[in-house]
DNA sequence: CATCACGCTGTTTTT
DNA sequence: CAGCGTGATG
């Protein structure tokens, strides 16, 4: 076969049999930094020019962005043609999919894909209508609900089992959420809605059900490559399993120490069962690692060691000189992020551009303090991850008058664009809704709707729907249009309103790249831009990039700051302390870890510099601790050998016995110390605060001026006066 | 039935 | 602190 590239001298030999294997199912285990990412570049780039149709191809990997670049760069390799390879999410797939086949399944075609907040606001409108009788503890909140309902779908296990696991506390609640479950199930169905989960769901009923789609789609896609496989769930598995079934040519890559997806049902172990999905699977490790220093691999090989199952692998790397990971032990948020800053400043001075490097942390507010110090400073940063331009109530506000448009049966948009109506509440939304639901834009008449006698917003609202269901019109023009007829509500509900006009201009620049307005409104819930200093960064050309560490997935940079701040749980959370915290928080350092090529902080401010034993009495966990905990101390100090603080004359709190004093002196339970309500005390931890109330269970209120509210055990507290 | 004021509670990550 | 639920008020 004639080929352009000469694959034998760009790769190496785990790589090339990866990318030279086509027929059959092929698992591929790959190390951090182990040319993953190329590997499947090269592959499709191999597969096109061996004359496979691109179409032919199927690229999923864990969002949409990233199979574009995938593409952009097999194409740069071979020719064009890589570029017309199907890619995308497994969601996108199935939405696809399903707008053509959902009348198989007794849907519409043109039903409305939920959000977590549509799928949150449905239920608390059916936990109204059921009745709940009050037991011991509060019926769990929407959010909370949402998290069962989804996960019991993404692991596909019951409610009852799920909730022993995991949600414990709401026990006594399963019958209400069960029945909750089925109103839910037959809500959407009547309304023509489905919800991320669903997407799945009934993609991979429609793929088991039905032999001939099976057939079908199993001769389009014939050759099929999964990216990230050990985020997928049993529902992926599933469909992948479906969807390979003819030809059976399917590749699937992956590192199971990476997996950080459990909370949506992922399930790394998938990568051990695809072996038996697919009989004679090939089996490839990748383990030569091309992106960090060895030091950087020592810190995450050890952390891996003790995962409790795992593929074995060791990465190694040719790259054996380089700076130790450095522990950087500081008091305070805003003292780290002048650390931070500070460095960063060092390597930019240096030459390196902003781009190089990057910010990771678990939780989008973790970095507040860093962001304020970074614009103070005029460094250019883009976060990424956290808040969603999407989920602001604006953006929803003013989409769902384009939603029912769309689908007129979307009584969740039906309901919100009402409700934005003054008097108009929960009741009267929803019997205007179901009065008015379905109904013609054009012969309207909104006297004869319920409370619509002479209501002005609501005759108003009738023309603009009017004007907005005209056949022709384009997503921008639509998006003028609400935009118009929004505003003035967008300046009565919102005191900050000059923001948020400016992302609705934006919306109106989004939507001028749509000629459909469902093409539009699906790409934004499917693929929406991923935060708003994501839309911003278009005019920056280096910056410093921010992110949580999901969304930080398969991105890489030369130097990275991971900020691990401690979090506050109480005792009673089911996370507290418990193995399998420990263990996703070790994947996620891990991840985090092998973003670096060079060097790598870990920085680990305030109250972490208290002791173990002191965070344990305080009832406390810390993401870091809990690691650092596990690692024997001789394997620490290997570790962290020229720590930063080491210079200082840092001393490791974790290996060192509580201070003598503290540890002797007998802690009294604060009822018995003279405390009272209202005086104020001290906490090694948490510094000063205010006594506010002493409740049962020998539990005390304190609010800290630092840290807000903390429930604290008396036994265990110290508690001084001052 | 909508809206307001007050009190209570507490992790977070994404398609 | 902030978001939610509850109970009182309009």
């Amino acid at each position: 076969m004639q080929t352009s590239i000469d694959y034998e001298s760009v790769l190496n030999p785990s790589q090339l049999e990866a990318v030279k294997t086509v027929e059959g199912p092929v698992l591929v285990i790959a190390g951090a930094g182990s040319g993953k990412t190329r590997t499947l570049v090269y592959r499709l780039a191999y597969l096109v020019e061996s004359g496979v149709p691109p179409e032919a191809i199927l690229l999923l990997t864990f969002t949409r962005k990233a199979a574009g670049e995938m593409m952009e760069r097999a194409a740069g390799l071979a020719d064009d043609r890589c570029k017309q390879a199907s890619g995308g999410t497994f969601h996108s797939l199935a939405h696809r999919i399903l707008r053509s086949y959902a009348g198989v399944l007794g849907f519409d075609t043109n039903f409305t894909i939920l959000d977590r907040s549509d799928m949150e606001e449905i239920l608390q409108a059916l936990v109204q209508e059921i009745e709940i009788e009050k037991k011991g503890v509060r019926f769990p909140k929407r959010a909370t609900l949402a998290s069962i309902l989804s996960k019991m779908t993404n692991t596909q296990i019951t409610i009852s089992e799920l909730m022993k696991d995991e949600y414990s506390q709401f026990l006594e609640y399963i019958p209400e959420i069960e029945k909750i479950e089925k109103l839910y199930k037959d809500y959407k169905k009547g309304n023509q809605l489905m919800d991320y989960d669903d997407l799945l769901i009934f993609f991979r009923q429609l793929l088991s059900e039905n032999e001939e789609i099976r057939e079908e789609l199993g001769r389009r896609y014939s050759y099929i490559m999964v990216d990230e496989y050990q985020d997928t769930n049993g529902i992926q598995a599933d469909i992948i399993k479906w969807l390979g079934l003819g030809r059976g040519n399917v590749m699937v890559v992956g590192d199971d120490s990476q997996s950080i997806y459990s909370f949506r049902g992922a399930n790394y172990q998938n990568m051990f069962s695809f072996p038996d999905m697919f009989e004679h699977t090939k089996v490839i490790k990748l383990e030569e690692n091309y992106r960090s220093t060895q030091p950087i691999l020592t810190l995450t090989n050890t952390l891996m060691d003790q995962a409790r199952d795992r593929y074995t692998k060791c990465l190694f790397t040719k790259r054996k000189d380089g700076n130790n990971p450095r522990l950087i032990d500081v008091k305070t948020g805003p003292e780290q992020a002048s650390f931070i800053c500070r460095t960063v400043r060092e390597y930019q001075n240096d030459g390196m551009p902003l781009k190089e490097m990057a910010i990771l942390f678990r939780s989008a507010f973790h970095s507040f303090d860093v962001e304020l110090e970074l614009s103070r400073q005029g460094i250019q940063f883009v976060k990424y991850g956290g808040f969603k331009f999407m989920e602001s109530a604006h953006i929803k506000d003013l989409l769902a008058h384009l939603r029912i448009i769309v689908n007129k049966n979307d009584s969740v948009s039906w309901g919100r664009t009402l409700r934005l109506l003054p008097n108009i509440g929960q009741k009267k939304s929803q019997a205007i809704t179901n009065w008015i639901r379905g109904q013609d834009f054009n012969s309207w008449e909104v006297d004869k709707c319920p409370s619509g006698k002479n209501n002005e917003g609501l005759k108003a609202l009738a023309v603009v729907l009017k004007e907005l269901s005209k056949d022709a019109i384009s997503p921008k023009n639509a998006v003028e249009i609400a935009n118009k007829y929004y505003d003035p509500i967008l300046k009565e509900r919102f005191d900050d309103f000059p923001r948020r006009q400016k992302d609705l201009k934006q919306l109106v620049l989004m939507a001028g790249r749509y000629n459909k307005l469902r093409q539009f409104l699906d790409d934004l819930a499917l693929d929406p831009p991923a935060s708003k200093a994501d839309i911003d960064s278009d005019q920056a050309n280096d910056f410093l990039t921010l992110s949580t560490v999901h969304s930080a997935k398969g991105l890489e940079w030369s130097v990275v700051f991971i900020i691990w701040l401690m979090e506050g749980y109480f005792p009673s959370s089911k996370a507290y302390a418990s193995i399998d915290s420990i263990e996703e928080e070790r994947r996620m350092i891990y991840v985090a870890a092998t973003r670096a090529k060079d060097e790598l902080f870990l920085c680990y401010p305030g109250m972490e510099t208290l002791p173990v034993w002191q965070l344990a009495d305080v009832g406390y966990r810390t993401g870091l601790s809990s690691f650092i905990q596990a690692l024997p101390g001789d394997i620490l100090d290997g570790i962290f050998p020229g720590s930063y603080l080491k210079k200082s004359g840092y001393k490791n709190p974790f290996s060192r016995p509580a201070p003598s004093n503290i540890r002797k002196k007998k802690i009294q339970p604060v009822s018995k110390s003279g405390l009272r309500q209202g005086d104020r005390v001290t906490h090694p931890a948490f510094g000063k605060g205010v006594i506010a109330k002493f409740k049962e269970n020998e539990k005390v209120e304190v609010i800290f001026s630092n840290y807000g509210r903390k429930l604290l055990h008396m036994k265990y507290t110290t508690l001084e006066k001052i």
